[in-house]
DNA sequence: AATAAGGCTAACTATAGTATGTAGATCTAT
DNA sequence: ATAGATCTACATACTATAGTTAGCCTTATT
């Protein structure tokens, strides 16, 4: 199952998406289409309500244009 | 589907992950006890075959006592 | 009113991750 | 040597969920 904790990582990746979508002014669905992901799982990662994979988060990130090590850091608690 | 670039990220990710789990001097079986995985799938993760979610590389992060960062560093091309 | 953007649902397909078993390689001990 | 233990690769079948697709709704902007 998924803990508490999961989600609130979850979370916080999401809003980091949306964060850095919006610095780029763009909307979700565009990038879906930059990231060909579909329009939907993009409103859906950025609430946090899905545990994206690793290729797909490296896919954002290109889309977005951001080092991906960027988009992870100060989502994980503790170390 | 899965290009031959996702491919190569996937098979540095399992080789890095390799390589930190014989740092520890443990085997397949123990660090997927201490991360709470199955068996085979780390076997699976090490040989590049699965697309590993988020949570669960936390998870693998955690067990191997590496920062996620640390994990991620150089197994993407380019930037 | 009309268009663009995003939230949300439900149903679907593809695949992440589980579970079990077989077989080979490499130890070490007898 | 060889028997036994440990480790891993690999296959198959399964369950849970990542990611798709289509649709409806609200809100904001023009």
């Amino acid at each position: 199952m998924k803990s508490k904790n999961d989600k609130e990582i979850l979370k916080r990746l999401g809003l980091r998406i949306r964060d850095l979508r919006l610095k780029k002014s763009i909307s979700q669905e565009e990038l879906a289409a930059i990231a060909d992901v579909h329009r939907t799982y993009i409103g859906m990662v950025e609430r946090g309500e899905k545990n994206i994979t690793i290729l797909t988060l490296v896919r954002l990130s290109l889309a977005l244009e951001v080092n991906l090590i960027e988009i992870l850091k100060g989502i994980i608690d503790g170390k």
